[in-house]
DNA sequence: CCTCATGTTGAGGTAACCTCAGTATCTCTC
DNA sequence: GAGAGATACTGAGGTTACCTCAACATGAGG
């Protein structure tokens, strides 16, 4: 049981986080997977899609995908890549850079709230303990 | 920013947990959905689909969806339910009992090996705060 | 015994992934 | 400077794991 309840332990957290984020999400009307992409775009800037794929740690094709909803919402453009002709640039649309900001402030908030039951030294011993699970 | 790398951290280690655990499941081909669903049946006994279903978070209709797979591959038996004739009651085989200990098994030396990065006072602080952002 | 609630399931749909193959372009070697 | 092979994207089609809605059987209360 406590082996198992740590996995279950993290996992019931995750599900409170993946609610909470959704209903960050939700009256932006964006979907879990388009916030993720605006998110990279937002922080690396034009992406080829295959860059923005290895990101978003999904395979190209998916990412040619995820671009052309972002593209049909208005949210980003493809454009040429100078300097390679194969490629393609997506970058963000004035209203993509806007919805990027909403979302961008939306998780803040829900950062804090969430880990608001937390104490400045608690969470700081949190990211502790994660950073030595990642690695 | 610290903010949001707490979450990032988050799921980033989530990531890795989830990656263990198909390579945990992967040999004993059994997919996540039907690991999560035996485990719940190891450890409640039989169950109406609808009550697996709450279980498992999810809506009633998929769990009977769950539950034709397992009973396709012959890990559970659809049974009457005595006492509620519009009911059934899932119950392992004793081929499904057999995979449930094997899963446990390995869900048990996965966890040991993913949180064995921590030292015992860490695990405990871990849940500690784990338990803190649950509730 | 009639109505309303409940349990399961058929039909059909969606999100977010995937692989494979094709076309365009680049790059390296001879 | 002409292939040969690598690389970038995308069309076609598939998978997993969910979902809702409506039908049908059964249960429970008045």
């Amino acid at each position: 049981m406590e082996d198992s309840t740590l996995s279950e332990l993290f996992w019931a957290v995750a599900r409170r986080l993946r609610h909470l984020s959704r209903e960050t999400l939700d009256p932006l009307h964006i979907a879990p997977s388009h916030g993720r992409a605006l998110a990279v775009l937002m922080r690396h800037g034009p992406l080829r899609p295959g860059a923005l794929a290895d990101h978003l740690h999904i395979a190209a094709r998916s990412a040619t995908e995820v671009v052309d909803d972002l593209e049909q919402r208005g949210l980003v453009a493809r454009g040429p890549d100078p300097g390679d002709r194969r490629a393609t640039l997506v970058t963000l649309t004035p209203a993509g850079k806007a919805a990027g900001d909403r979302i961008r402030a939306a998780r803040h908030a829900e950062a804090e709230r969430f880990f608001g039951a937390l104490t400045p030294p608690e969470r700081t011993e949190l990211m502790r303990l994660l950073r030595k699970l990642r690695d």
